[in-house]
DNA sequence: TTGAAAGCGCTACCAC
DNA sequence: GTGGTAGCGCTTTCAA
């Protein structure tokens, strides 16, 4: 492995000079630039990461933190972690992998050893435990989800309050006076993940301002517990159901639930999708698609964290990202597929 | 932050002591090893990653290369790299993710940046052009996935030829004569993805041997293709069907179809189920699952990769190693569900 | 516009 | 069983 020395050797210049040249941090004349770099190019130099961040303090490197519990959807995490770390790369870093079930530890582990210089935290919840911690951890974090108290932290999300209001408004629009809303088990409402309530507290808002009768039904992944609220659904409402589900898993087997009670969907009743949207629901003809746009979020929290890592100044105050959600319309005749909407990626 | 010699002080030994503490690379008596570890840990010490990297040569860390091609189920990829990541900690090293869209020029950067001591490289193609370049890395890589000529590379896998071994003998055991494999869109048939040319063959292998007539009929993602499949098996039948599908897709749309169809699986057609599975899939009672014990490949492929890594000879040889898939047999009452097998993890 | 040289924090050799 | 010390390859002052 060719190191700065063989380069400079090469071309003919100091050490220090061939840094320069890599870092761009004072001018270098055109002429002896191009030395180097020719002799970077011939060596195929490429500078020690260790190296680097020893000397630096500064690894280039982000940690992201993902959460593997099995109440979370492993295909809406992995949107996210590509996404992270093909952003990552286009600034110049790299990601650095660390699971939730390190906890603490983990956190002050990866920043103790100084392997990064910031941290992404997923699936943060309303008032998560890891939150004392970030504070006090000397290297900036981002999270991508709300805590209760957000106060001098940096937070982007999805706007879910906003994406419940326009849920709402798809059905009255479409001339519902009533609609369930069908997903997340019980024990997440009102508790860990406060996305949840966000969504449910717009979406109540918006039926109140536009008198829309709205109920919310838990249900977890099984089909007994979807069914049992579709059912419900059907019984209370008077006219044409409205469904709304934020819930992948539900997604994924609601289309075969209509199938069964004989509901065709833009014809008996209104289906709505929302967020990371399955290949199932996919398959329904006439919906309205809510994307929450993963990857624009997961974009926003890399720029935002380079940001902060930038700054000469530890971060003053915190921010707060609320992503808008995208509203797509399909219409289709069955069995002709209609390409899922694409987020810039 | 402290650094070891902070600690040295502290305990008042040489910095080279703490390092041999640390690293256990030489015998230290109980008295100074228990003093050491008392400073550590009052001074919540941790070793710089950079500076260790630099000295030792070794990062500590494993390369990830994941693919992001829109073709490969995210779920499914999530699995892979979660288990990677928490087995890699139970060993002391960390996770480096690398996007497939950086190509072999993304492993040869984070080989020569030395960032990584070494490689995974997941969804492996048939021809998989990063091999060239592989081989000539100078660090140990292991494949999930096996090319087409693995001679010298360390690969590792489900058993796919085993898996349609073992669908078709399930199907002759439940009395079929006929059966249909349903799934993989066209194009990966034949082609870059070669696990799926060796389900086939393992498959057909046992249809010829056992007596039992096999169709495979690609498919698709969408409705429409999957439903054209089914409907041809149903023609093509005396007696019960069969369907069997590897493919995540068709098995998250395969119950609404035969539903559709009027087909209860148990009753008018048995079910197989190949590889992750999803939750639809799971509201299926009769079914049987061939589980490909993703979780079990991932910890393998991060064992395999520690013994190369920390191996005095550059490995000789190359391996390959497959992993049998685990049968589960469902049954159940409507409404009642069974949990998906677990693979330790 | 460039160079010399002093570290960054750790490991591992050599000496005792 | 322990300590001294020379680097690992880079960045970054200070000096020219």
């Amino acid at each position: 492995m060719p190191t700065s020395k063989d380069v400079a050797a090469l071309a003919g210049v100091s050490q220090s000079t061939v840094s320069y040249v890599m870092t761009g941090k004072r001018p270098i004349s055109e002429k002896t630039r191009l030395r180097v770099e020719a002799a970077i190019e011939q060596l195929t130099y490429r500078p020690n990461a260790g190296a680097r961040a020893l000397a630096s303090r500064k690894s280039q490197v982000i940690g992201l933190v993902i959460p593997i519990t099995p109440e979370v959807h492993l295909g809406s995490i992995m949107e996210f972690v590509a996404v992270i770390a093909a952003t990552a790369r286009r600034f110049d870093h790299d990601v650095l992998l660390v699971t939730d079930q390190e906890g603490n530890q983990g956190l002050e582990r990866v920043v103790g050893q100084q392997l990064c210089d910031g941290l992404i935290l997923m699936q943060v919840q309303a008032d998560d435990e890891r939150i004392p911690v970030v504070r006090k951890l000397g290297v900036p974090v981002v999270f991508i989800g709300i805590p209760n108290d957000s106060t001098g932290l940096n937070c982007i999300d999805a706007d879910f309050a906003r994406a419940g209001e326009l849920c709402v408004e798809e059905m009255a629009g479409a001339g519902h006076t009533n609609g369930v809303i069908i997903g997340w088990r019980p024990r997440l409402v009102g508790s860990r993940l406060n996305y949840v309530d966000r969504f449910l507290g717009g979406a109540n808002a918006a039926a109140e301002r536009l008198g829309v009768s709205l109920e919310h039904l838990p249900a977890t992944s099984d089909r007994r517990s979807i069914e049992a609220a579709v059912d419900s659904c059907i019984a209370a409402s008077q006219g044409m159901p409205a469904f709304v589900s934020p819930d992948v898993t539900v997604l994924e087997l609601l289309p075969r639930i209509l199938h069964e009670k004989g509901l065709e969907p833009g014809r008996d009743a209104s289906v709505i999708g929302v967020g990371p949207v399955p290949d199932t629901m996919l398959a329904l003809e006439e919906t309205t698609i809510l994307d929450i746009q993963p990857s624009l979020v997961s974009q926003h929290a890399v720029e935002l964290l380079l940001r902060l890592m930038t700054a000469d100044h530890p971060d003053a105050g915190g921010t707060l990202e609320l992503i808008p959600p995208l509203v797509t319309h399909r219409h289709g005749t069955a069995g002709h597929s209609v390409p899922a909407p694409q987020s810039a990626s």
